[in-house]
DNA sequence: TTCTTCATGTAATTAGTTACATGATTGA
DNA sequence: TCAATCATGTAACTAATTACATGAAGAA
């Protein structure tokens, strides 16, 4: 019995961590706000609770060190843990989750002013900066020999890539989308909508 | 006190669509699977349970209509509740919230098989081209004046492009990711990076 | 008339977050 | 030596999901 619960997404985004090295659990919180956290954002505390799991499922140990008189925990992966996993990477996945608060505003900007619109989509434009330069920092220090488990690097090239592609869609939607904004009257209510950008949009849409 | 606890984004989401017209629960379920539900995906349970907390607080009225013998409840927004909303469209927003298992898996991909990572890009472009075209068919639909809302359309538009530049990039991503895999040896752990990539993606990141 | 799908919810469960507590380390 | 930050967790809470139940309408 015991069961000891499913394993979720999250239990195997900790497993693969696991698979890299061990980790005490403040290290995996360190990688997950690094790394791990662009596509797969999970709060610190859930960290603490996961790889419990995995050791109630036979997939990982843990030992016990100290830190001064302050015990720590140091998980690693087990032979099951990287057959699990293994496994884990055949089966089918979801699709990509996408959760936007600013497109949501502005989705309901005629029931706002044109100025919240503005801001929301600058603030958007801010955040995508933001994240880019801290991608890209990964990747130039990859570049110049830097990078942690340069092993590692033909796998994280293409997730980072991804990440840069967002980013940097993200920032173009938001110039793209403050130009139309621009045209509206105060009141976006009244906004008449840009058919030229309508049908442009859709040949964009057309592969 | 009373208090029914505190509005979420969720709660707002629900509100901005009673902003537009009344609906019933059901409606409201079909706008989350149609529109909503792209960049605010909620469980359909979760809309019975929120206009409820609309009403507490005073942003929504519920009104019982029957169907046969069965009754329904309708809900619409009240002044307070478009002052609300349009509060909250002043408030600054959370950035965007991504979560991709496929892209997680690409991450770990060297403790898999070259053919498990294939796999997983080539689902994630199969899940792109399906979201784009439903996607491209509201946009048509718009062009040729079929478009649900048309007075909406101008909000509508920003939004779908960001929907449209999304699945756009995930599909291009993919492609690319496909040919970086397909030049893996059979083993990925023993695949070397191709740095003229690490390079491009660096610029890519360089606006 | 029965089966299926649409419609309308409630209940049970859970995955995840926020808040809290406290020891260790560093540096002013 | 005091404050701030890093590190290590647990507890309380909640937002959200899955599972369930059932009536209505339309199709076979």
């Amino acid at each position: 019995m015991s069961s000891a619960s499913r394993l979720t997404t999250t239990s195997y985004a900790v497993l693969g961590l696991l698979a890299i090295q061990p980790w005490s659990t403040y290290e995996l919180t360190r990688q997950m706000d690094r790394s791990l956290g662009r596509v797969w954002p999970r709060a610190a505390s859930k960290l603490y609770e996961e790889p419990k799991k995995l050791v109630a499922h036979g997939l990982a140990t843990s030992r016990q060190e100290r830190v001064g008189k302050r015990p720590r925990t140091v998980y690693a992966i087990t032979d099951a843990g990287r057959q699990a996993l293994a496994e884990w990477l055949q089966r089918p996945s979801e699709g990509p989750v996408l959760e936007s608060e600013q497109v949501l505003k502005v989705f309901f900007a005629d029931q706002g002013t044109r100025d919240d619109a503005l801001a929301t989509v600058a603030a958007a434009r801010a955040w995508a900066e933001e994240r880019n330069a801290a991608n890209r920092d990964v990747g130039q220090a990859y570049l110049a020999g830097e990078g942690a488990f340069q092993e590692r690097l033909a796998t994280n090239m293409i997730a980072g890539r991804f990440l840069t592609d967002f980013y940097r869609m993200v920032s173009e939607w938001a110039d793209w989308a403050t130009g139309q904004i621009e045209q509206w009257p105060d009141d976006p209510q009244r906004a008449e909508p840009d058919m030229d950008a309508v049908r442009e949009t859709v040949r964009r849409a057309t592969w």
